[in-house]
RNA sequence: CGGGACGUAGCGUAGCUUGGUAUCGCGUCAGUUUUGGGAACUGAAGGCCGCUGGUUCAAAUCCAGUCGUCCCGACCA
Protein backbone atom coordinates (compact mmCIF):
# COMPACT_ATOMS: atom_id res chain seq x y z
CA UNK A 1 0.00 0.00 0.00
CA UNK A 2 1.76 3.21 -1.36
CA UNK A 3 0.81 5.97 1.22
CA UNK A 4 2.88 8.60 0.12
CA UNK A 5 1.48 11.70 0.53
CA UNK A 6 1.91 14.18 -2.35
CA UNK A 7 1.84 17.90 -0.83
CA UNK A 8 4.39 17.40 1.39
CA UNK A 9 8.39 17.19 1.02
CA UNK A 10 9.92 14.56 2.66
CA UNK A 11 11.94 14.80 5.68
CA UNK A 12 14.68 13.35 4.07
CA UNK A 13 15.28 15.97 1.52
CA UNK A 14 14.67 18.88 2.92
CA UNK A 15 13.61 19.50 6.35
CA UNK A 16 12.78 22.83 6.74
CA UNK A 17 10.56 22.81 4.22
CA UNK A 18 8.88 19.65 5.51
CA UNK A 19 8.01 21.12 8.75
CA UNK A 20 6.75 24.25 6.95
CA UNK A 21 4.20 21.87 5.04
CA UNK A 22 3.10 20.56 8.11
CA UNK A 23 2.61 23.57 9.25
CA UNK A 24 0.32 24.96 6.57
CA UNK A 25 -1.32 21.79 5.23
CA UNK A 26 -2.10 20.29 8.34
CA UNK A 27 -3.70 23.83 8.71
CA UNK A 28 -2.25 24.35 12.31
CA UNK A 29 -1.52 28.06 11.50
CA UNK A 30 -0.86 30.76 8.99
CA UNK A 31 1.25 33.78 7.89
CA UNK A 32 -0.02 37.08 8.61
CA UNK A 33 0.62 40.38 7.03
CA UNK A 34 3.52 41.17 10.06
CA UNK A 35 6.81 39.41 9.82
CA UNK A 36 6.56 36.82 12.61
CA UNK A 37 3.36 37.14 13.56
CA UNK A 38 1.23 33.96 12.82
CA UNK A 39 -2.32 33.45 12.98
CA UNK A 40 -3.04 30.16 15.43
CA UNK A 41 -5.86 28.64 13.32
CA UNK A 42 -8.44 26.15 15.53
CA UNK A 43 -6.78 23.23 14.94
CA UNK A 44 -3.39 24.60 15.96
CA UNK A 45 -4.51 26.23 18.46
CA UNK A 46 -6.55 22.96 19.60
CA UNK A 47 -3.12 21.44 20.21
CA UNK A 48 -2.41 24.86 22.74
CA UNK A 49 -6.03 24.12 24.46
CA UNK A 50 -4.95 20.51 25.21
CA UNK A 51 -1.47 21.82 26.21
CA UNK A 52 -3.28 24.17 29.07
CA UNK A 53 -5.81 22.11 30.24
CA UNK A 54 -3.09 19.71 31.16
CA UNK A 55 -1.16 22.20 32.84
CA UNK A 56 -3.37 23.83 34.67
CA UNK A 57 -4.61 20.95 36.35
CA UNK A 58 -1.24 20.28 37.69
CA UNK A 59 -0.87 23.99 38.74
CA UNK A 60 -3.57 24.08 40.49
CA UNK A 61 -2.58 21.02 42.28
CA UNK A 62 0.61 22.09 43.17
CA UNK A 63 -1.55 25.21 44.83
CA UNK A 64 -0.74 27.69 42.02
CA UNK A 65 -3.34 30.35 41.20
CA UNK A 66 -3.69 32.13 37.63
CA UNK A 67 -3.14 35.77 37.11
CA UNK A 68 -3.67 38.03 34.20
CA UNK A 69 -1.04 41.45 34.28
CA UNK A 70 -0.77 44.43 31.44
CA UNK A 71 0.68 43.81 28.26
CA UNK A 72 2.82 46.73 28.74
CA UNK A 73 5.61 47.68 31.22
CA UNK A 74 6.61 50.92 31.69
CA UNK A 75 10.45 51.44 30.42
CA UNK A 76 11.49 53.15 33.70
CA UNK A 77 10.15 50.11 35.75
CA UNK A 78 11.44 47.87 33.10
CA UNK A 79 15.08 49.22 33.99
CA UNK A 80 15.27 48.02 37.13
CA UNK A 81 17.08 45.16 37.31
CA UNK A 82 20.46 45.85 35.21
CA UNK A 83 21.10 42.26 33.66
CA UNK A 84 17.41 41.59 33.08
CA UNK A 85 17.23 44.90 31.00
CA UNK A 86 20.39 44.19 28.80
CA UNK A 87 19.50 40.80 28.24
CA UNK A 88 16.19 41.81 26.97
CA UNK A 89 16.59 45.42 25.29
CA UNK A 90 17.84 44.29 21.96
CA UNK A 91 14.57 42.53 21.31
CA UNK A 92 11.89 44.56 23.01
CA UNK A 93 9.48 46.63 21.22
CA UNK A 94 8.18 49.91 22.61
CA UNK A 95 5.18 51.82 21.87
CA UNK A 96 5.66 55.29 21.80
CA UNK A 97 2.64 57.09 20.97
CA UNK A 98 -0.59 57.19 21.89
CA UNK A 99 -3.72 58.93 20.50
CA UNK A 100 -1.65 61.55 19.15
CA UNK A 101 0.80 62.55 21.89
CA UNK A 102 4.36 61.01 22.50
CA UNK A 103 4.26 58.88 25.56
CA UNK A 104 7.00 60.20 28.02
CA UNK A 105 7.82 57.05 30.00
CA UNK A 106 7.70 54.83 26.82
CA UNK A 107 5.67 51.55 27.07
CA UNK A 108 7.96 48.55 26.40
CA UNK A 109 5.51 45.67 25.26
CA UNK A 110 6.24 42.57 27.75
CA UNK A 111 8.84 40.36 26.77
CA UNK A 112 8.20 38.46 29.88
CA UNK A 113 6.63 39.75 32.91
CA UNK A 114 9.15 39.36 35.80
CA UNK A 115 9.17 43.32 36.65
CA UNK A 116 5.77 43.32 36.19
CA UNK A 117 5.11 40.80 38.83
CA UNK A 118 7.78 41.77 41.07
CA UNK A 119 6.22 45.26 41.45
CA UNK A 120 3.37 44.21 42.08
CA UNK A 121 4.51 41.50 44.64
CA UNK A 122 6.06 44.11 46.41
CA UNK A 123 2.82 46.04 46.77
CA UNK A 124 1.08 42.71 47.81
CA UNK A 125 4.00 41.57 50.00
CA UNK A 126 4.47 42.43 53.76
CA UNK A 127 4.73 39.62 56.11
CA UNK A 128 5.98 36.00 55.85
CA UNK A 129 2.16 35.06 56.21
CA UNK A 130 2.13 36.51 52.68
CA UNK A 131 4.28 33.54 51.13
CA UNK A 132 4.63 31.58 49.62
CA UNK A 133 3.28 33.84 46.56
CA UNK A 134 2.11 31.26 43.49
CA UNK A 135 0.96 33.03 40.58
CA UNK A 136 0.80 32.13 37.17
CA UNK A 137 -0.71 33.67 33.49
CA UNK A 138 -1.63 32.39 30.24
CA UNK A 139 -0.55 35.31 27.63
CA UNK A 140 0.76 36.43 24.47
CA UNK A 141 4.84 38.04 24.88
CA UNK A 142 6.89 40.02 22.20
CA UNK A 143 10.65 39.87 21.24
CA UNK A 144 11.62 41.32 18.16
CA UNK A 145 13.45 38.55 16.73
CA UNK A 146 15.10 38.56 13.95
CA UNK A 147 14.62 35.38 12.34
CA UNK A 148 11.33 33.98 12.52
CA UNK A 149 9.66 30.29 12.11
CA UNK A 150 6.40 29.10 13.02
CA UNK A 151 5.92 27.96 16.98
CA UNK A 152 9.71 27.80 17.18
CA UNK A 153 10.68 31.42 17.13
CA UNK A 154 8.30 34.23 16.32
CA UNK A 155 7.98 37.54 17.05
CA UNK A 156 4.86 36.94 19.41
CA UNK A 157 4.19 33.58 21.18
CA UNK A 158 1.65 32.48 23.70
CA UNK A 159 2.93 30.96 26.75
CA UNK A 160 2.54 30.52 30.22
CA UNK A 161 4.65 32.26 32.84
CA UNK A 162 4.88 31.04 36.28
CA UNK A 163 6.04 33.70 38.91
CA UNK A 164 6.63 32.54 42.66
CA UNK A 165 7.67 34.28 45.89
CA UNK A 166 9.13 32.46 49.12
CA UNK A 167 10.15 32.80 52.14
CA UNK A 168 13.32 30.74 52.03
CA UNK A 169 15.88 30.10 49.06
CA UNK A 170 15.55 26.76 49.65
CA UNK A 171 12.10 26.69 49.53
CA UNK A 172 11.98 28.69 45.91
CA UNK A 173 14.50 26.08 44.60
CA UNK A 174 12.53 23.17 45.63
CA UNK A 175 9.97 25.39 43.49
CA UNK A 176 12.05 25.68 40.34
CA UNK A 177 12.94 22.04 40.40
CA UNK A 178 9.48 20.96 41.37
CA UNK A 179 8.25 23.17 37.89
CA UNK A 180 10.83 21.72 35.59
CA UNK A 181 9.58 17.71 37.33
CA UNK A 182 5.90 18.60 35.82
CA UNK A 183 7.37 19.53 32.52
CA UNK A 184 8.94 16.39 32.22
CA UNK A 185 5.98 14.79 33.32
CA UNK A 186 3.89 16.73 30.44
CA UNK A 187 6.29 15.42 28.25
CA UNK A 188 5.99 12.22 29.56
CA UNK A 189 2.52 11.64 29.70
CA UNK A 190 1.10 14.44 27.25
CA UNK A 191 3.17 14.83 24.31
CA UNK A 192 5.20 11.39 24.23
CA UNK A 193 8.69 13.45 24.51
CA UNK A 194 11.36 12.58 26.19
CA UNK A 195 12.88 15.15 27.60
CA UNK A 196 16.07 16.06 28.58
CA UNK A 197 16.57 17.58 32.27
CA UNK A 198 19.47 19.77 33.23
CA UNK A 199 21.05 23.23 34.42
CA UNK A 200 22.04 25.76 31.80
CA UNK A 201 25.68 26.62 32.10
CA UNK A 202 26.29 30.72 32.70
CA UNK A 203 26.66 31.77 28.78
CA UNK A 204 23.30 30.13 28.47
CA UNK A 205 21.27 31.55 31.62
CA UNK A 206 18.18 33.31 31.50
CA UNK A 207 19.20 37.14 32.19
CA UNK A 208 18.96 37.80 35.43
CA UNK A 209 18.43 34.61 36.38
CA UNK A 210 20.62 32.75 39.09
CA UNK A 211 20.44 29.29 37.94
CA UNK A 212 18.09 28.44 34.89
CA UNK A 213 16.99 24.51 34.25
CA UNK A 214 15.65 23.35 31.21
CA UNK A 215 14.15 20.40 29.41
CA UNK A 216 15.55 19.74 26.10
CA UNK A 217 14.10 17.57 23.31
CA UNK A 218 15.79 16.11 20.20
CA UNK A 219 14.23 17.02 16.99
CA UNK A 220 14.17 13.85 13.97
CA UNK A 221 16.65 16.09 12.34
CA UNK A 222 19.13 16.25 15.20
CA UNK A 223 18.90 19.29 16.27
CA UNK A 224 17.82 20.17 19.83
CA UNK A 225 14.86 22.35 20.95
CA UNK A 226 14.46 24.15 24.31
CA UNK A 227 11.44 23.23 25.53
CA UNK A 228 10.53 24.95 28.93
CA UNK A 229 12.50 26.41 31.32
CA UNK A 230 12.34 27.41 35.18
CA UNK A 231 14.74 30.21 36.93
CA UNK A 232 15.72 30.31 40.22
CA UNK A 233 16.52 34.25 40.93
CA UNK A 234 17.21 34.49 44.75
CA UNK A 235 16.24 37.80 46.23
CA UNK A 236 18.32 39.76 42.82
CA UNK A 237 14.96 41.12 42.11
CA UNK A 238 13.53 41.25 45.00
CA UNK A 239 15.93 44.03 46.21
CA UNK A 240 15.86 45.71 42.96
CA UNK A 241 12.27 46.17 43.16
CA UNK A 242 11.88 46.53 46.69
CA UNK A 243 10.24 43.44 47.62
CA UNK A 244 10.02 43.15 51.56
CA UNK A 245 8.68 40.80 54.05
CA UNK A 246 8.32 40.86 58.03
CA UNK A 247 9.75 37.84 59.08
CA UNK A 248 8.66 35.51 62.35
CA UNK A 249 11.88 36.68 64.25
CA UNK A 250 10.69 40.41 63.51
CA UNK A 251 13.71 41.07 60.66
CA UNK A 252 13.19 42.42 57.50
CA UNK A 253 14.10 40.70 54.70
CA UNK A 254 13.63 40.36 51.20
CA UNK A 255 11.61 36.60 49.65
CA UNK A 256 13.32 34.46 46.88
CA UNK A 257 12.06 34.39 43.54
CA UNK A 258 11.54 31.76 40.55
CA UNK A 259 9.81 32.07 37.37
CA UNK A 260 9.21 29.37 34.62
CA UNK A 261 7.53 28.75 31.56
CA UNK A 262 6.62 26.60 28.38
CA UNK A 263 5.13 28.24 25.11
CA UNK A 264 3.70 27.89 22.12
CA UNK A 265 7.16 26.32 20.51
CA UNK A 266 5.82 22.72 22.62
CA UNK A 267 3.63 22.47 18.85
CA UNK A 268 6.98 23.12 17.22
CA UNK A 269 8.36 20.15 19.44
CA UNK A 270 5.32 18.04 18.57
CA UNK A 271 5.52 18.17 15.06
CA UNK A 272 9.12 17.62 14.53
CA UNK A 273 9.65 14.76 17.29
CA UNK A 274 6.72 12.51 15.74
CA UNK A 275 5.99 13.95 12.55
CA UNK A 276 6.86 11.94 9.31
CA UNK A 277 6.29 12.04 5.43
CA UNK A 278 2.90 11.93 5.82
CA UNK A 279 2.82 14.87 7.96
CA UNK A 280 1.43 15.22 11.71
CA UNK A 281 1.69 12.41 14.16
CA UNK A 282 -0.66 14.09 16.75
CA UNK A 283 0.09 12.14 20.33
CA UNK A 284 -3.13 10.78 21.40
CA UNK A 285 -3.89 12.98 24.59
CA UNK A 286 -3.10 16.41 23.02
CA UNK A 287 -4.80 15.53 19.57
CA UNK A 288 -7.73 17.77 19.11
CA UNK A 289 -9.32 14.96 17.38
CA UNK A 290 -8.33 10.99 18.33
CA UNK A 291 -10.44 9.73 16.04
CA UNK A 292 -12.01 10.20 13.09
CA UNK A 293 -14.85 8.07 11.75
CA UNK A 294 -14.50 7.67 8.04
CA UNK A 295 -17.86 6.12 6.04
CA UNK A 296 -17.58 4.46 3.23
CA UNK A 297 -20.79 4.75 0.29
CA UNK A 298 -22.53 6.85 3.11
CA UNK A 299 -25.82 6.05 1.53
CA UNK A 300 -26.01 2.39 1.83
CA UNK A 301 -28.19 0.97 4.33
CA UNK A 302 -27.44 1.67 7.75
CA UNK A 303 -23.69 2.63 7.18
CA UNK A 304 -24.88 6.26 8.53
CA UNK A 305 -26.34 5.32 11.43
CA UNK A 306 -23.86 2.85 12.24
CA UNK A 307 -21.62 5.92 12.28
CA UNK A 308 -23.65 8.35 14.15
CA UNK A 309 -24.35 5.20 17.07
CA UNK A 310 -20.33 4.48 16.97
CA UNK A 311 -19.98 8.47 17.31
CA UNK A 312 -22.51 9.07 20.29
CA UNK A 313 -20.96 6.06 21.95
CA UNK A 314 -17.42 7.66 21.80
CA UNK A 315 -18.12 11.31 22.39
CA UNK A 316 -20.51 10.27 25.52
CA UNK A 317 -17.14 8.44 26.61
CA UNK A 318 -15.27 11.68 26.38
CA UNK A 319 -13.36 11.01 23.60
CA UNK A 320 -12.93 13.52 20.91
CA UNK A 321 -14.43 12.56 17.49
CA UNK A 322 -14.95 13.69 14.36
CA UNK A 323 -17.15 12.08 11.93
CA UNK A 324 -17.11 13.27 8.31
CA UNK A 325 -19.82 13.02 6.62
CA UNK A 326 -18.29 15.20 3.64
CA UNK A 327 -18.75 14.26 -0.21
CA UNK A 328 -15.11 13.52 -0.18
CA UNK A 329 -14.10 10.12 -1.25
CA UNK A 330 -12.68 7.60 1.44
CA UNK A 331 -9.37 7.92 -0.10
CA UNK A 332 -9.63 11.70 0.75
CA UNK A 333 -10.16 11.76 3.72
CA UNK A 334 -7.86 8.67 4.81
CA UNK A 335 -5.03 11.15 3.40
CA UNK A 336 -6.69 14.43 5.01
CA UNK A 337 -6.58 13.07 8.21
CA UNK A 338 -3.38 11.36 8.27
CA UNK A 339 -1.56 14.36 7.35
CA UNK A 340 -3.29 16.35 10.29
CA UNK A 341 -2.00 13.28 12.91
CA UNK A 342 -5.30 12.39 14.01
CA UNK A 343 -4.06 8.97 15.56
CA UNK A 344 -6.89 6.56 15.18
CA UNK A 345 -9.58 6.42 12.24
CA UNK A 346 -12.52 4.43 11.97
CA UNK A 347 -13.91 2.90 8.52
CA UNK A 348 -17.30 1.61 8.72
CA UNK A 349 -18.75 1.14 5.18
CA UNK A 350 -21.55 -1.83 4.52
CA UNK A 351 -19.92 -4.80 5.08
CA UNK A 352 -18.95 -3.57 8.30
CA UNK A 353 -22.59 -2.84 8.80
CA UNK A 354 -23.49 -6.58 8.03
CA UNK A 355 -20.61 -7.92 10.61
CA UNK A 356 -21.45 -5.14 13.36
CA UNK A 357 -17.27 -4.36 13.72
CA UNK A 358 -15.70 -1.73 12.25
CA UNK A 359 -12.03 -1.22 10.80
CA UNK A 360 -9.33 0.60 12.67
CA UNK A 361 -6.32 2.04 11.77
CA UNK A 362 -3.48 3.56 13.67
CA UNK A 363 -1.88 6.64 12.55
CA UNK A 364 1.58 6.00 13.56
CA UNK A 365 2.39 2.54 12.15
CA UNK A 366 -0.52 2.20 9.75
CA UNK A 367 -1.53 -0.89 11.79
CA UNK A 368 -4.86 -1.95 10.87
CA UNK A 369 -7.63 -4.58 12.84
CA UNK A 370 -11.23 -5.18 13.08
CA UNK A 371 -13.12 -4.16 15.86
CA UNK A 372 -16.49 -5.46 17.03
CA UNK A 373 -19.21 -3.14 17.70
CA UNK A 374 -20.17 -4.12 21.40
CA UNK A 375 -19.90 -2.97 25.11
CA UNK A 376 -16.13 -3.29 25.14
CA UNK A 377 -16.02 -1.15 22.09
CA UNK A 378 -15.01 2.19 24.66
CA UNK A 379 -12.69 0.46 26.54
CA UNK A 380 -10.69 -1.27 23.77
CA UNK A 381 -10.59 2.22 22.17
CA UNK A 382 -8.84 3.74 24.96
CA UNK A 383 -6.28 1.35 25.60
CA UNK A 384 -5.58 1.43 21.80
CA UNK A 385 -5.02 5.56 22.59
CA UNK A 386 -2.72 4.57 25.66
CA UNK A 387 -0.98 1.75 23.59
CA UNK A 388 -0.31 4.79 20.50
CA UNK A 389 1.22 6.67 23.24
CA UNK A 390 3.37 4.25 24.78
CA UNK A 391 4.23 3.69 21.17
CA UNK A 392 5.25 6.85 20.24
CA UNK A 393 7.14 7.54 23.33
CA UNK A 394 9.58 4.57 23.22
CA UNK A 395 9.99 5.20 19.50
CA UNK A 396 11.39 9.34 20.83
CA UNK A 397 12.79 7.59 23.75
CA UNK A 398 15.29 4.97 21.64
CA UNK A 399 16.06 8.14 19.04
CA UNK A 400 16.73 10.35 21.86
CA UNK A 401 19.03 7.47 23.49
CA UNK A 402 20.40 6.55 20.03
CA UNK A 403 21.69 9.97 19.16
CA UNK A 404 23.29 11.10 22.48
CA UNK A 405 27.09 10.25 21.53
CA UNK A 406 29.81 10.48 24.64
CA UNK A 407 32.89 12.08 23.17
CA UNK A 408 36.55 12.69 24.35
CA UNK A 409 38.33 14.64 21.57
CA UNK A 410 37.31 17.83 19.58
CA UNK A 411 37.48 14.99 17.01
CA UNK A 412 34.68 13.33 17.96
CA UNK A 413 32.60 16.24 19.08
CA UNK A 414 32.80 17.23 15.61
CA UNK A 415 31.76 13.62 14.64
CA UNK A 416 29.28 13.53 16.67
CA UNK A 417 27.60 16.94 15.50
CA UNK A 418 28.06 16.38 11.99
CA UNK A 419 25.58 13.10 12.96
CA UNK A 420 23.29 14.96 14.67
CA UNK A 421 22.03 14.72 18.18
CA UNK A 422 23.68 15.52 21.69
CA UNK A 423 27.78 14.98 21.94
CA UNK A 424 28.00 14.36 25.69
CA UNK A 425 31.61 15.88 27.05
CA UNK A 426 33.30 16.25 30.03
CA UNK A 427 33.99 20.05 30.77
CA UNK A 428 36.18 22.17 33.06
CA UNK A 429 33.25 24.94 33.36
CA UNK A 430 35.07 27.88 31.43
CA UNK A 431 33.33 29.77 28.89
CA UNK A 432 35.95 30.03 26.82
CA UNK A 433 35.45 26.33 25.74
CA UNK A 434 31.93 27.07 25.42
CA UNK A 435 32.83 29.88 22.88
CA UNK A 436 35.33 27.95 21.02
CA UNK A 437 32.88 24.79 20.15
CA UNK A 438 30.17 27.91 19.23
CA UNK A 439 33.12 29.04 16.64
CA UNK A 440 34.09 26.42 15.47
CA UNK A 441 31.23 23.82 14.73
CA UNK A 442 28.25 26.27 15.85
CA UNK A 443 26.72 23.89 18.70
CA UNK A 444 25.93 25.08 22.22
CA UNK A 445 26.04 23.92 26.00
CA UNK A 446 22.49 22.54 26.24
CA UNK A 447 22.52 21.68 29.32
CA UNK A 448 24.06 19.78 32.08
CA UNK A 449 22.26 17.33 32.85
CA UNK A 450 21.19 15.48 35.96
CA UNK A 451 22.29 12.88 37.71
CA UNK A 452 25.11 11.78 35.33
CA UNK A 453 28.55 10.31 36.38
CA UNK A 454 32.50 11.64 35.12
CA UNK A 455 34.07 9.93 32.28
CA UNK A 456 36.72 11.91 31.57
CA UNK A 457 39.48 13.64 33.87
CA UNK A 458 40.18 16.82 31.55
CA UNK A 459 37.87 18.86 28.86
CA UNK A 460 38.44 17.81 25.86
CA UNK A 461 38.57 21.10 24.31
CA UNK A 462 41.04 22.80 26.99
CA UNK A 463 42.43 19.89 28.34
CA UNK A 464 42.07 21.26 31.89
CA UNK A 465 40.51 19.44 34.93
CA UNK A 466 37.11 18.30 34.19
CA UNK A 467 34.65 19.37 35.99
CA UNK A 468 30.84 18.84 34.31
CA UNK A 469 29.03 16.36 32.19
CA UNK A 470 27.51 18.72 29.50
CA UNK A 471 25.43 18.15 26.64
CA UNK A 472 26.31 20.19 22.86
CA UNK A 473 24.19 20.42 20.13
CA UNK A 474 23.09 22.52 17.20
CA UNK A 475 19.95 23.96 18.32
CA UNK A 476 16.83 25.74 17.06
C1' C B 1 21.68 42.35 11.14
C1' G B 2 25.37 40.14 7.14
C1' G B 3 25.41 36.39 2.60
C1' G B 4 22.01 33.84 -0.90
C1' A B 5 17.15 32.41 -3.23
C1' C B 6 12.22 33.59 -4.05
C1' G B 7 7.24 36.49 -4.37
C1' U B 8 1.95 35.80 -10.69
C1' A B 9 -6.08 33.17 -8.23
C1' G B 10 -6.61 29.32 -1.91
C1' C B 11 -2.05 26.01 -3.47
C1' G B 12 1.64 24.79 -7.25
C1' U B 13 3.12 27.13 -11.79
C1' A B 14 3.96 29.33 -17.44
C1' G B 15 5.02 34.02 -19.31
C1' C B 16 9.94 38.12 -17.93
C1' U B 17 15.88 37.63 -21.72
C1' U B 18 13.34 40.67 -26.65
C1' G B 19 7.33 45.68 -22.63
C1' G B 20 1.18 45.40 -25.64
C1' U B 21 -3.01 43.76 -18.33
C1' A B 22 -1.93 36.65 -18.10
C1' U B 23 -0.96 30.02 -19.18
C1' C B 24 -1.82 25.34 -17.14
C1' G B 25 -2.85 21.83 -13.11
C1' C B 26 -5.02 21.17 -8.32
C1' G B 27 -8.57 23.33 -5.21
C1' U B 28 -13.49 26.29 -4.89
C1' C B 29 -18.98 26.77 -6.42
C1' A B 30 -23.67 24.42 -8.98
C1' G B 31 -25.74 19.87 -10.81
C1' U B 32 -25.68 14.55 -11.86
C1' U B 33 -23.44 9.91 -11.18
C1' U B 34 -20.09 8.04 -7.42
C1' U B 35 -17.60 6.23 -2.56
C1' G B 36 -13.01 -0.04 1.12
C1' G B 37 -6.31 4.67 -0.34
C1' G B 38 -6.35 11.51 -2.99
C1' A B 39 -13.62 9.96 -8.16
C1' A B 40 -15.96 11.27 -13.23
C1' C B 41 -18.65 14.41 -16.39
C1' U B 42 -20.99 19.21 -17.53
C1' G B 43 -21.16 24.25 -16.38
C1' A B 44 -19.27 28.53 -13.56
C1' A B 45 -16.65 31.87 -10.32
C1' G B 46 -11.91 33.61 -8.90
C1' G B 47 -5.91 37.63 -10.50
C1' C B 48 -5.35 45.65 -11.09
C1' C B 49 1.07 39.64 -11.43
C1' G B 50 3.72 41.36 -2.88
C1' C B 51 3.64 46.81 -2.22
C1' U B 52 5.33 51.98 -3.58
C1' G B 53 7.53 54.99 -6.94
C1' G B 54 10.24 55.73 -11.71
C1' U B 55 11.11 55.01 -17.22
C1' U B 56 7.44 54.51 -21.37
C1' C B 57 2.06 55.89 -25.73
C1' A B 58 2.01 51.20 -22.93
C1' A B 59 5.02 47.51 -17.22
C1' A B 60 3.90 40.84 -14.58
C1' U B 61 8.11 41.94 -17.88
C1' C B 62 12.99 47.29 -17.40
C1' C B 63 14.95 50.46 -12.98
C1' A B 64 14.90 51.97 -7.68
C1' G B 65 13.03 51.35 -2.99
C1' U B 66 10.20 48.64 0.41
C1' C B 67 7.57 44.48 2.72
C1' G B 68 7.24 39.27 3.25
C1' U B 69 8.85 33.95 2.97
C1' C B 70 12.81 30.32 2.90
C1' C B 71 18.08 28.82 3.40
C1' C B 72 23.22 29.80 5.62
C1' G B 73 25.52 32.76 9.59
C1' A B 74 25.18 36.29 14.19
C1' C B 75 21.05 36.78 18.29
C1' C B 76 17.29 34.36 21.09
C1' A B 77 12.06 30.44 24.17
Amino acid sequence: MDIKNKEITSRDEDFAKWYTDVCKKAELMDYSDVKGFIIYRPYGYAIWEEIQNYLNKEFKKTGHENVYLPLVINESLFNKEKEHVEGFAPETLIATIGGKEEIQDRLIIRPTSECLFTDHYSKIISSYRDLPKLYNQWCNVVRWEKTTRPFLRGAEFLWQEGHTMHRTSDEAKEETLKMLEIYDRMGRDLLAIPFVKGRKTDKEKFAGALETYSIEALMHDGKALQSGTSHYFGDGFSKAFGVSFLDSDGKIKNPYQTSWGVSTRLIGAVIMVHGDDNGLVLPPFVAPIQIVIVPIQMNKEGVMAKCNEVYETLTNAGLRVKLDKSDKTPGWKFNEYEMKGVPLRIEIGPKDVTNNHLVLVRRVDHNKEFLDINEELVNNIQNELKNIHQLMYKKALANLLANIHEIHSLDELKEALDKGGYAKMMWCGDRACEDKIKELYQATARCIPFDELPFDDTCPVCGKKAKYVVLFARAY
